[in-house]
DNA sequence: TCTTGCAGGATTGTTGAACAATCTCTAGGC
DNA sequence: GCCTAGAGATTGTTCAACAATCCTGCAAGA
């Protein structure tokens, strides 16, 4: 072994550690109970519309209204609730326009992403496309045991972690919020089963073109699976 | 005129006034003490690094520490301030790698806006080009002054236009945050006027293309152009 | 000389109470 | 029936205090 690959395994191990601590550090009261927050809002039990009232979660929390309001930040940048000066903080209410206008991002993104892979095909260890089988593999067991939004979160993984292997910190972050606002919207939709079930395959498929490196087709085949999500998404959001 | 045509007048009226409505709703303590500190930052007041502390600007902003710490909220996620747990907030120091990471989502971002507007190109009246050309012709006057700052500023503020055709709030809030992360990187370059003159004349140019309607030429432009810009960047920062 | 451990001070994290500003809703007047 | 005024509730902001954590400097030990 030479010196060089001694610092390099050092300096990777550094990086590692480093990662592991700021993971650490992200505990302050606010962020707990943004988490506690953002959980309640994601699986519907606080439904689009509704207002969160400050002594109420100041009671339920048990933080002071200062780490609340801080808390209420957070989720405010994520998407997930909206400031109303002088009325409070809201679950917001998408329509049409935000469905329309989130899809318009995730095909730029998602798309992107895709086909930049083309590029960096030879540092990109297959390594890096574990998390997403294993995501197409917990969407088909959560199929199987009839947890239909469990198979929404598994498919919504799957786009978040396929933007991970472009190994951008900005791009995590905006997935991040595009899909936690799409989210708001699936609990205003009748039919869980029919909204999620058709991606398990299309999923599967996309990881398999992925995997064999056929980065053009993957691209297209996306691009249409995201088109066709959208026109879903509208039909079952006009027959609530 | 039809009652078709004052329909859509008073609607567009509406808008305005409830945009204006919005603008002045939007006056609470901490915005103000955000807009402060943004602009001390994106002038290069506070330059990369600077801590922030929170007792001296509780003086100097005149503000409460939990106000001022809303507006730090605010800043960080905007990414001008970044937090660090029990230790305080700080201007961001970005790197090379975050100069490419920002020019890639430019340009998938500015790119795509660009070839949608071929699709739309009948409902987009060309007054929605005015603000492009006002930007223009900003940096041209801030150029004769020798104000170089505000050449960048007029810049920026010409993409901000260009992302805000698509009508897409999200691309604008996307937009305004890699912007104001760009102009983090400003003020480690030396040589404003090397940085900001040549893009005088390839916005023009580029305006140019957009008013003539020829979009795809219009992406391809722009495309190289910030291809170059993120190499002028890259090549000022390595100097520095 | 270098590292390690330990105060002590400084800064941030969080709380609770208080008051001001604003909104909502109801009751009353026209 | 509609408008207005005012009471009550909620949010916006401040202040003071304490807890938790970090940074600094110094002394003890190898």
């Amino acid at each position: 072994m030479t010196t060089g690959e001694a610092d390099g395994n050092r300096q990777a191990w550094l990086r590692t550690v480093a990662a592991d601590v700021a993971r650490l550090d992200r505990s302050s009261s606010a962020e707990r109970a943004a988490d506690i927050l953002r959980r309640s809002i994601t699986e519907g039990a606080l439904p689009p519309g509704a207002q969160l009232s400050e002594v109420e979660l100041t009671e339920v929390l048990e933080v002071s209204r200062n780490t609340l309001r801080e808390a209420f930040r957070l989720l405010t940048h994520e998407g997930l609730l909206i400031y109303k000066l002088h009325r409070g903080v809201f679950v917001p209410e998408l329509d049409e326009a935000d469905v329309v206008d989130l899809y318009r991002l995730r095909r730029v993104l998602e798309v992107d992403v895709v086909r930049g892979l083309a590029d960096r095909d030879p540092e990109l260890p297959s390594a890096r496309l574990e998390p997403l089988a294993d995501d197409v593999e917990a969407a088909q067991a959560a199929a199987l045991a009839d947890r239909w939004p469990a198979v929404g979160t598994a498919n919504m993984r799957f786009h978040q972690h396929l933007i991970g292997l472009a190994d951008s910190a900005r791009m995590d972050a905006m997935t991040g919020r595009l899909l936690a606002e799409l989210r708001l919207l699936f609990h205003v939709i009748a039919t869980p089963r029919e909204l999620h079930e058709p991606y398990i395959a299309r999923n599967r498929a996309l990881f398999e073109l992925l995997e064999a490196r056929r980065y053009d087709e993957a691209a297209a085949n996306l691009n249409q699976y995201l088109l066709d999500s959208e026109i879903a998404i509208l039909e079952a959001f006009r027959a609530r």
